[in-house]
DNA sequence: ATAAACTTTCCACTAACAGGAAGGTAAAGG
DNA sequence: CCTTTACCTTCCTGTTAGTGGAAAGTTTAT
């Protein structure tokens, strides 16, 4: 099928599959006549991997290490799960950092009254004083 | 004084400071017989004013917006608070998104044994059915 | 036959810097 | 005074993961 079709499948936008194309993500057979790249089946099935993971926050490196994980019927589930694993501790290190701006900009803001005149708290605390 | 100085008082490194003045953030006055920046008090106290804000998660342009309030003594504080709860609102946004992918990583991750054999509900998971 | 829809490659742009090369300047030590 | 070291300059490239657009070729529908 064409690049289109691949992609509305996958959920994916066409200019996107074809930089997974492009970077070696997912490489479809190409027709030497037309130029136009071929998608199989097994292709989408990639692109809707890749879909997935990206959405569960891994970098394009890491549904490449996925990927070949996934397509190899040898491997150990204890690697996917090593690379989960590290995946949410990154996200709980951003939670952390996340949730401290927020306490913090909370404070800024109960602290101004955010009215017409200049008198601001929000920026004395930015300038510091 | 020279950008080294300005940066090591700022908290910011070199490169950083030198990209701010390339960009029109914070701009120094030029030496012309040596070529160097030369960094008043007040554009360190810009920069630092720069650093805190970008810590608390404001893009460029929104430190430029808050530095351009910050100058200006006859603004209203409730621009700047509006500034500020619309940052607060972007972060609640991405603390739930991290929270509902961490627990779809937990369930996932808890799923998997990670043991050495292949099967891998992970991987089922990503792959779809 | 022609128009609409789809495809291709190529180039530029995004955010916010970091790294490094090549070369000029300044301050400190001997 | 000379040299070394530290600092400064500009310029170029790379990062992440694509998106937007232009110009041109192809396929499908009318």
């Amino acid at each position: 099928m064409k690049i289109g079709q691949a992609a509305a499948l996958s959920g994916l936008s066409v200019k996107t599959v074809r930089y997974y194309a492009e970077i070696g993500l997912v490489i479809p057979y190409a027709d030497s006549q037309t130029g136009y790249r071929d998608y199989s089946i097994e292709d989408v099935s990639k692109l809707q991997f890749i879909g997935k993971a990206r959405r569960f926050d891994f970098s394009i490196d890491e549904c490449r290490e996925l990927l070949s994980l996934y397509q190899d019927k040898t491997r150990s589930s204890s690697e996917v799960k090593a690379l989960t694993l590290e995946k949410m501790k990154e996200i709980d290190g951003k939670l952390e950092e996340l949730n401290i701006l927020k306490t913090q900009l909370s404070e800024l803001v109960d602290s101004c009254n955010g009215d017409s005149r200049p008198d601001c708290p929000i920026l004395d605390a930015l300038s510091g004083h």
